[in-house]
RNA sequence: GCUGGAGUGGCGGAAUUGGCAGACGCACUGGACUCAAAAUCCAGCGCCCUUUACCGGGCAUGAGGGUUCGACUCCCUCCUCCAGCACCA
């Protein structure tokens, strides 16, 4: 190396031929070590790699390297998330089969992969839409049928009527067609798949805290607020002219005496019964394109009326546009002295306002002099028997009536629904069930698994799944009576797929089930997740409820799948989220093609700690170029001239640089143990490194070479490619990751001589250099005695003196 | 509205339990090297006052208050920004 220049583009792919011919990467699953399991999000392949990606997977390589280097077994292992819509939009585009695209675009995306050196055992790759992966999923549909778990209803699906196609979630914006903007999306019933996630609604939400402290706090909190439970108390008002009952969901049942009326959603069943169903799908459609803040409330009464049960009296029912079918149970009980929406409504609509709450301290409201509801808990005034409670008592008292009395009961809310996985697409996993004339829904028997995803499928929009044209997969015999039947058409929504991938990392190559209990078990629960804060609720609760099912399934000991997540910041440049359409990216390939991934991957992880948003600057990053550079030039220099790993230390400098060097060590393992912040390990790698450099003519040989040995480890995990070329020049024998991560020898990193601050009345005043350790009188002597300040003090009286060893002297004085 | 997070030089960011605010890097300025440039190396670099210079002083961590010998750090009030959820009954 002498005499050359740092030159990436050779040292990079060199090294990384080295690793893949020493099989550094593969996973030792016998080996007497304790196991490690980091994991990152895996991507959805569309061909390119981002700054988002590098940042991901540079943060988890350092650790999955440190780990190794800390004497671990690691699994490691990347992966390809590689059904969904995009793979089917470029088909409609371009034409092109979306197997072929996918297939394409993984192999390049993995080409971009390497060439950042990332430690993946790539043995363990798997490949969602491949039928190897793709059964299982099948296999867990089959098993949660079977549960009772899949079941299926009808739902309002997305309907666009210009493309006449259901779309996607993520095809609607702003409650328009993505690709026909302005054109209101549709709602439709349709049948389809549901898991039952909120049979788990409890446990996902109590199981929360026992994520605590391993989880970010905000992820706990979206997923909280996700699952949304509300307790509060249901009530049947009944219907007037017929029995029937409309069952109403509050939190607060104190005000009931309060209800002026009842409000069901557009879309509640009654509706379209009273003869108003096409004006209540007309204001659902107008109030789901509109946000809630320009959304007036609209409403109309229906003619009919309704008896409080607690009250008797008979209320009017009215449909109003902010009451969703969706939660509780469609109906409200308005009391607009109590509620600010219900206010709104029934000022607007004329409808009597009735005050039943009083603050603890204060009168009640007269009803004409109202402006705004008061919603606090208060006491219950003219409530009949109940009056002069306070409200949370009278919650109680009259949930406990109504359940005596059979007219309601205490009940709980989520926010949090039911899992639609049904997707009318083509490119996602086939669900494995038939619709059979005789025995009705009918699921794939087990050995027929997997049902295979028929290729050449024209994707020009129908209005039905694409696979309910392919007649040759349509058309089967009933698998219980053998009759003719029709295969389920729907696919499963993506986020299916990633709700146990990384059980299959244990076991990949498994034909006989999803994985092994035993491989499983030798690495599970995840010991380190690391992804983007975006999957915060949707992935990370399917996977914790996947989790939950699996184990009532007997296939998992452990009730939570991921012991520690981590959430990167946002990659941002400009001010703004780097993304194509803002015309901002920076592509990972020219950076490598420029400067070598070390430096991107450096550059990563020192512009921000890792959990914050980086604001990416390309300044900085020649900055981090110019610095791997010195790294090596600093060796190259260095052995020109040291004659080897041998000679003691013996003068001020040796004994300075190991100093430094074992701080250094010390900085960088507690930032691996505890924060992650990779910026402060790289400043003070730079530290030493200028250290060095400033005092390298001066140094013994032997003791330049440890610390040059111990700096290429040090960087390893984060500039690995440079690391293994100065390890290897350095005289290390095999590969940097074989080698013992060093360890701080806390007596060499011991400073001798400290800088305290002298302070005067909290003023800093002088700075006194003292041997360290010097004990509390002395330090205060020592400071009186200096010139500045024996002035400053002169003539004062000093109050107290506060004296912290090795910090810092106060002198309060007047 | 609710929930979570963040406000520190020209910029990204340091400051582990309250103890010298601004580590490290970028940008910038000056110098060395060079015919010249690039690269590299050396030095300086929060703001204001004072000084020929050295020295010295004051002000500064979104704003205001509090606790403390001492606050970027703890407590209270408020402001701004980012993110997520949202007529959720």
């Amino acid at each position: 190396m002498a005499g050359e220049r740092y030159r990436p583009r050779e040292i990079e792919p060199k090294w990384q031929r080295y690793w893949a011919s020493e099989g550094v990467y593969r996973t030792q699953s016998e080996a007497d070590q304790p196991k490690y399991y980091v994991l990152e999000m895996l991507p959805y392949p569309s061909g390119v790699l981002h700054m988002g990606h590098v940042r991901n997977y540079t943060i988890g390589d350092a650790l999955a390297r440190y780990k190794r280097m800390r004497g671990f077994r690691v699994l490691h292992p990347m992966g390809w998330d590689s059904f969904g819509l995009p793979a089917e939009n470029a088909a409609i585009k371009h034409g092109q089969d979306p197997r072929d695209w996918t297939r394409s675009n993984i192999s390049e995306m993995k080409r971009q992969l390497h060439s950042f050196g990332f430690s993946y055992d790539w043995e363990c790759e798997i490949s969602s839409c491949e039928p190897e992966y793709y059964r299982w999923n099948q296999w867990f549909f089959l098993r949660m049928w079977e549960k009772g778990l899949a079941y299926r209803r009808k739902a309002a699906v997305n309907w666009c009527p210009e493309c006449a196609t259901v779309l996607a979630n993520e095809q609607v914006v702003d409650g328009c067609c993505w690709r026909h903007e302005g054109t209101p999306v549709q709602q439709q019933e349709r049948e389809q798949w549901f898991f039952k996630t909120t049979a788990y609604a409890d446990e996902l939400l109590d199981s929360l805290e026992d994520l605590q402290g391993g989880w970010p706090d905000r992820v706990l909190a979206m997923q909280r607020n996700w699952i949304g439970r509300s307790a509060g108390t249901e009530v049947d008002f009944a219907l007037e002219g017929d029995g029937d009952l409309i069952r109403v969901f509050t939190t607060r049942v104190d005000t009931i005496f309060g209800a002026t009326c009842l409000i069901l959603a557009p879309l509640h069943p009654l509706v379209q019964r009273f003869g108003f169903g096409d004006r209540g799908q007309e204001m659902a459609t107008a109030a789901a394109t509109k946000s809630p803040d320009d959304l007036e409330k609209e409403g109309f009464f229906t003619g009919r009326f309704a008896v409080n049960p607690y009250s008797g009296r008979r209320v009017p029912i009215w449909v109003g546009n902010f009451v969703v079918m969706g939660y509780g149970t469609g109906a409200i009980m308005a009391v607009p002295a109590h509620d600010q929406r219900d206010f709104e409504f029934c000022r607007k609509h004329g409808i009597d306002v009735v005050p039943v709450i009083r603050p603890a301290d204060g009168p009640l409201a007269q009803s004409g002099s109202i402006s705004e509801a008061y919603c606090d808990y208060g006491v219950v005034e003219n409530s009949g028997k109940f009056s002069g409670l306070e409200s949370a008592a009278a919650i109680d008292t009259m949930g406990a009536l109504a359940e005596a009395k059979g007219f309601g009961k205490a009940a709980v809310t989520y926010r949090l629904r039911d899992w639609g996985v049904s997707r009318q697409r083509y490119w996602g996993t086939p669900i494995p069930m038939v619709h059979c004339p005789s025995c009705g829904v009918v699921p794939v028997a087990e050995r027929d698994l997997p049902v295979l995803l028929p290729a050449n499928v024209s994707l020009t929009g129908t209005g039905e799944s694409p696979l309910k044209a392919v007649a040759e997969f349509v058309r089967v015999n009933c698998p219980r009576c053998a009759g003719p039947a029709e295969r389920e058409s729907d696919t499963m929504d993506t986020f299916v797929d990633s709700s146990w991938y990384f059980y299959r990392y244990a076991d990949a190559r498994n034909d006989g089930a999803p994985y092994a209990a035993r491989k499983a078990r030798a690495w599970f629960p995840i010991d380190q997740y690391i992804g983007g804060v975006e999957h915060a609720v949707l992935h990370l609760i399917y996977c914790r409820f996947f989790t939950k099912v699996m184990r009532d399934l007997g296939l998992v000991e452990w009730d939570e799948p991921v012991l520690r997540l981590f959430t990167q910041g946002m990659v941002i440049r400009d001010g703004r989220k780097m993304s194509k359409n803002l015309g901002n990216v920076v592509s990972p390939e020219a950076l490598v093609e420029k400067y070598g991934s070390d430096t991107a991957r450096m550059f990563s992880l020192f512009a921000a700690p890792p959990d914050r948003d980086l604001d990416w600057q390309d300044d900085g990053v020649e900055g981090m170029w110019r610095f791997l550079s010195r790294v090596h030039r600093l060796v190259r220099d260095s052995l020109a001239r040291c004659s080897g790993p041998s000679g003691q230390p013996r003068c001020r400098a040796d004994r300075a640089c190991l100093r430094k060097l074992h701080q250094t060590i010390d900085h960088v393992t507690a930032d691996f143990e505890s924060r992650w912040h990779f910026n402060t390990s790289i400043a003070s790698i730079m530290e030493l490194t200028n250290a060095l450099r400033a005092r390298e003519r001066a140094l013994t040989d032997g003791v330049l070479h440890e610390c040059l040995r111990r700096l290429a480890q040090l960087l390893g995990p984060f500039a690995p490619h440079l690391a293994e070329e100065l390890w290897h020049v350095l005289g290390g024998h095999g590969p940097l990751l074989a080698a013992t991560w060093p360890i701080a020898d806390p007596e060499l990193a011991r400073e001798n001589s400290v800088q305290v601050a002298i302070q005067i009345n909290g003023k800093l005043r002088h700075r006194l250099t003292v041997p360290k350790g010097l004990p509390k009188r002395e330090l205060s002597a020592r400071a009186r005695k200096t010139e500045r300040i024996g002035a400053l003090l002169a003539g004062k009286t000093v109050r107290r003196v506060i004296e912290i060893p090795d910090r810092l002297v106060n002198f309060v004085a007047n």
